[in-house]
DNA sequence: GTAATTCTTGACGTTTACGTCAAGGTAAGT
DNA sequence: ACTTACCTTGACGTAAACGTCAAGAATTAC
């Protein structure tokens, strides 16, 4: 009936649009990752609510804990930070930095070898006549 | 005393060469990754062992999970394999391929947003005169 | 006004890859 | 013979990120 509507979702819409389950939003929010008003006892997600819910997922597909991605939504909330805390979570996306760099030097690496060794693999296979030369 | 003491080595040894807990050695036994032999109640860990201990260590730094690594392990030892398992696990390997470079590309995306999130969070140190331009 | 739906808060279960005692066996050094 | 050192097998503990009931409240549908 509001307009107000517009600004606030309820749990099941979240996991619809985010596809999540409701205890994943739950979990969120008891962690401290989200932090949606209440309406009676019912949860409102608010916009910064699945502005943060985004961040999260992505951070997720980063690789990043869900303690990391906390502190990291810091830099993106830092009305009420300390000098000393913001300084903190930047250092804390550079050391995260340095380790998805080296993450993808050696996942590189290791594609390489998984290529030998299915090339391998394949010999293996055709010299059994398990499988022809062109697949 | 022997020659053969070349051959095989303590767990004790293992751990000191390969970085790992004794604890880590016996659950790679209990999970059928490894088959050192017993003299009396010890274990003795035989070449092939080693052998497979380093590919597990590889396989986890590829991020392959203990039991995948058990399966691509038969790559490499297909003495007792049928063709049907043979081939199952070359496929196996093929679809962690997939899944690793994917993972790449990811990785890559996220690399790039993480870079520019970090210049962002620079301009905001720097506009509150935390941080100076040149660090 | 009753059923069905959606929500809530517990609270225990799950998986992976080991960590961490505990209690005891055995071999080696002295 | 006694201590030390290293080995063994249980067996319970841990952390992350939820899954999976259970039991009850509140709203909506008709």
């Amino acid at each position: 009936m509001n307009k107000i509507d517009l600004e606030f979702r309820t749990i099941k819409e979240m996991c619809e649009k985010y596809k999540v389950t409701p205890r994943t939003l739950r979990f969120y929010e008891f962690k401290e990752l989200l932090f949606p008003v209440r309406e009676g006892q019912r949860r409102l997600f608010t916009r910064r609510d699945q502005a943060r819910l985004k961040l999260i997922l992505q951070g997720k597909r980063f690789g990043f804990s869900l303690e990391e991605i906390r502190q990291l939504l810091n830099l993106y909330d830092i009305g009420d930070q300390q000098k000393t805390q913001l300084l903190k979570t930047y250092e804390l996306a550079k050391e995260r930095l340095k380790v998805m760099m080296n993450q993808k030097d050696e996942l590189e690496l290791a594609i390489e070898d998984l290529k030998k060794m299915l090339k391998w693999g394949e010999e293996v296979l055709i010299s059994r006549g398990i499988k022809s030369k062109k697949n």
